[in-house]
DNA sequence: AGCACGCCGACT
DNA sequence: GTCGGCGTGCTC
């Protein structure tokens, strides 16, 4: 069988015919990788980056694994054989195991849990591989004719003549060796077990038929744009880069509409001219057909991989990608691991995105593993963002001057629209001030309320951002002073008036239809009691959510054609992509949701853009509290006026002097950013130090305490003996409790990265850090809830 | 992650 | 007397 990938080495020659062993990293959180005998009748077939199947402990239990080497001899006296070659591929490249080694190094992770997560499912269960039956003539090929004179008639002439019509060397596929000679599979059979035919069956690893079409033109002819100016200079520093091959970091900072995309696209049409593949990255809610259209549009065969692939699809893309079949290939974080054979560029759009970020082990960063990925392809990548995340800012600003052998650090900026249109004018209502001479409860302002009447008069669209979904985010007693929490969680409840289809939870049966209290976190749902279960006094509901800003809506727009876009009414990417159709369309007025409207939307008609609430995530305890609201704001600002109409912005908060409020109505992203990198290098925060975040979990809170004193004094004492480090905590989360468990946070603080990660090791050899069900590591972590 | 070995409470 | 609780440690 031969490997998928060309660069892998031969098996080594066999010194010792007799002896030949298998690094194995087992599919589970072992952090060992495990030597095997390879069984002699496996030497000529077994391969670096094959999956295996071992027996593993004392039972000798089934386990699947990867081999990562082969060698002559291991440390280890007692080999047990492995069992089998699982699958017959090399299902990953000399160089995606370079990256998974450093990911198992750098996110303190089992190899085998990083490669868990870097072979897709599907691709490891096989899913649509079919068996397919090949049939051979048992006479030599020069002795067909003799025979077939022999046979005379019949069906034996007719299959012989057919191997020779076919001219065929290896064997013919048994379906089409049947129409060939115009009879049945059952006849072939037959002949088989007469011994005229011999019959063998392989994996069928060849691509379906959607991939067969050639590499063709796309679907319409690339758009002879004009690039502006910065664009144009863009891609002179960018397309040299491309032709020499060669590692380097490049920051494509441009404010919305300023024709990244273009940019993007640019660089891709000189990677697939030389033959290469490219991978971009977009957030998960950015993955609509609106974005996969800018790229088919431009590119024959371009592999979209969204959420709702089916496991068969998804191997046949990734068989599609292996083979160098797909020259683009478009996903969220997980498309950093895709297979290609020959990558030439590495895109990642949104680079500041939270999303790149799993949150489960392997807890990696794909931005950081793409930059890695582009340091082992030695290619350059490409982050492009119009709110650049702090770290990237700050690294490309402080990078040293280029030497030879150091990566390179290019900042683009693109610091104009593309199409000359006037960037949103952004007007602040102060909430303080607004309702004064209001009776009841109003979320819009009088300014808000009108600016959109005029929007909708003139014929124009709007877009309403609020941040938090459901109708009233407090339940509160006014007796006790207390908001119903949840059982399970740390966490106030969330009041949803209708109930909302919540399918993960075992206890959705049970919501009432009228409404119901939701934690966001577990997922837990209850009904809304009549009154407070302490002290039975009437509650009230306070805080506010996008199912009130509906309400309110209906109220005050009752002719208005709106859609509410969040995670509770877009349960199915369709439901989501037929409410962006109708929006363009011009079927619905307006758009009214949480953060999943303030992406990538690019509709020309849309002028105005109220964001209801500016300063909810200013609250958050976490320090990047400040740039996630700058990004948000300035993201959704986006939105308006990128037709011909110039846009507006209305940004209510009750914090009209905040800086990070000033900053974001003037849209100074440089300006947010020097002020915020200040207040960061004064606390010792990112980027100016790096974190490795420690969560400690138990369901039983005395133990818990117990569990992080015990931690807490083995991380000080080897704290002890790497310089530069200081220890926060044992403390207990911002979130102390989710779905019944008790959380204790260890921050570990340090103006080095490679002290940290010395500090890893060292605590990873002595193994008292790798107990899954207790214990987290984050190493770089975005959220500190 | 499994799974076995090991040392203390309520059962035939 | 022993069935079984889940704490600790190993897996080539």
């Amino acid at each position: 069988m031969q490997g998928l990938f060309a660069e892998l080495p031969e098996p080594p020659f066999v010194i010792d015919p007799h002896r030949l062993v298998a690094t194995v990293a087992v599919e589970q959180a072992i952090d060992r990788d495990l030597d095997y005998a390879v069984p002699t009748q496996l030497h000529t077939l077994i391969r670096i980056g094959q999956r295996v199947r071992v027996p593993l402990g004392r039972s000798n239990r089934s386990a699947f694994g990867y081999v990562v080497d082969l060698k002559n001899h291991s440390d280890f006296a007692k080999l047990k054989p492995l069992t089998e070659i699982a699958d017959a591929r090399t299902l990953l490249s000399a160089k995606l195991l370079e990256l998974a080694r450093w990911m198992c190094r750098y996110y303190c992770t089992p190899l085998g849990t990083v490669l868990e997560s870097l072979i897709p499912s599907a691709v490891k269960k096989r899913v649509g591989i079919a068996q397919v039956t090949l049939v051979y003539p048992t006479c030599p090929k020069d002795q067909l004719a003799h025979d077939i004179a022999a046979a005379k008639r019949g069906k034996s002439a007719a299959v012989l003549k057919a191997f020779l019509t076919v001219g065929e060397t290896e064997g013919i596929e048994i379906h089409h060796l049947a129409t060939l000679a115009q009879t049945t599979t059952a006849t072939l059979r037959k002949l088989a077990a007469g011994g005229l035919l011999r019959l063998a069956t392989h994996d069928d690893f060849s691509l379906p038929q959607v991939f067969s079409a050639p590499l063709a033109s796309p679907s319409s002819p690339p758009a002879p744009l004009i690039l502006n100016a910065d664009q144009q200079s863009a891609l002179d520093i960018l397309l040299p880069q491309l032709a020499a091959d060669q590692f380097a970091v490049n920051l494509l900072h441009g404010i919305t509409g300023s024709g990244k995309t273009e940019v993007y696209l640019r660089c891709i049409e000189q990677v697939v001219r030389s033959g290469k593949q490219a991978i971009v990255l977009v957030p998960e809610i950015a993955l609509t057909p609106q974005t996969a259209q800018r790229f088919t549009q431009r590119f024959a065969n371009v592999a979209i991989l969204h959420s709702g692939l089916s496991a068969t699809d998804r191997h046949a893309y990734w068989r599609a990608i292996a083979s160098g079949h797909s020259q683009v290939v478009i996903g969220a974080r997980s498309a950093v691991f895709a297979p290609v054979p020959a990558l030439g560029l590495l895109v990642i759009d949104e680079e500041h995105e939270s999303s790149y970020k799993q949150e489960t082990a392997p807890r990696y960063h794909a931005r950081d593993v793409a930059i890695k990925r582009a340091q082992i392809e030695n290619i350059p990548v490409l982050l492009g963002s119009a709110t650049p995340s702090l770290e990237m800012f700050h690294r490309i600003h402080d990078a040293p001057p280029q030497t030879d052998g150091r990566p390179q650090y290019h900042y683009i900026h693109l610091p104009t629209r593309a199409t000359a249109w006037q960037l949103p004018k952004v007007e602040l209502v102060d909430m303080k001030n607004a309702n004064r001479d209001r009776h009841g409860i109003h979320l819009l302002s009088p300014r808000l309320e009108d600016a959109l009447r005029r929007t909708f008069a003139a014929g124009n669209q709007a877009i309403l951002l609020l941040n938090r979904r459901g109708y009233s985010s407090y339940v509160h007693c006014p007796s006790c002073d207390q908001p119903i929490r949840c059982k399970y969680c740390d966490v106030s409840m969330v009041y949803h008036r209708h109930a909302a289809p919540v399918n993960h939870s075992p206890l959705a049966r049970y919501a009432a239809v009228s409404g119901q209290l939701q934690c966001h976190y577990c997922l837990a749902v209850n009904t809304l009691p009549t009154a407070c279960p302490d002290c039975g006094k009437k509650l009230s509901l306070f805080g506010l959510g996008t199912q009130r800003v509906e309400e309110e809506l209906q109220e005050k727009f009752p002719d208005l054609t709106f859609a509410r876009v969040d995670s509770d009414t877009m349960k199915h990417a369709r439901d989501y992509e037929r409410v962006l159709g109708d929006f363009g369309s011009g079927k619905i007025q307006m758009l009214m949701g949480t953060q999943m409207i303030a992406k990538g939307l690019d509709f020309p008609n849309v002028t105005l853009v109220g964001i209801i609430s500016g300063d909810t995530a200013l609250m958050l305890p976490d320090f990047r509290a400040a740039e996630r609201t700058f990004q948000l704001i300035t993201q959704v600002a986006g939105r308006a006026g990128r037709g011909h109409k110039p846009g507006n912005v209305v940004l209510q908060t009750f914090m009209p002097d905040d800086p990070t409020i000033r900053a974001a109505i003037t849209q100074d992203y440089t300006g947010f950013a020097t002020g915020e990198l200040i207040h960061r290098q004064q606390a010792h925060m990112p980027p100016f130090s790096r974190m490795v975040r420690i969560i400690l979990r138990d369901n039983d809170e005395k133990r818990l305490e117990q569990y992080a004193e015990q931690i807490g004094q083995k991380l000080r004492d080897a704290v002890a003996a790497v310089p530069d480090i200081t220890l926060q905590g044992p403390m207990p989360c911002a979130i102390s409790r989710i779905a019944g468990y008790h959380r204790q946070q260890i921050l570990l603080v340090s103006p080095f990265a490679t002290h940290l990660q010395k500090l890893l090791a060292i605590l990873r050899k002595h193994g008292d850090f790798l107990r899954g069900d207790r214990l987290a590591i984050d190493v770089d972590p975005v959220s500190l809830l």
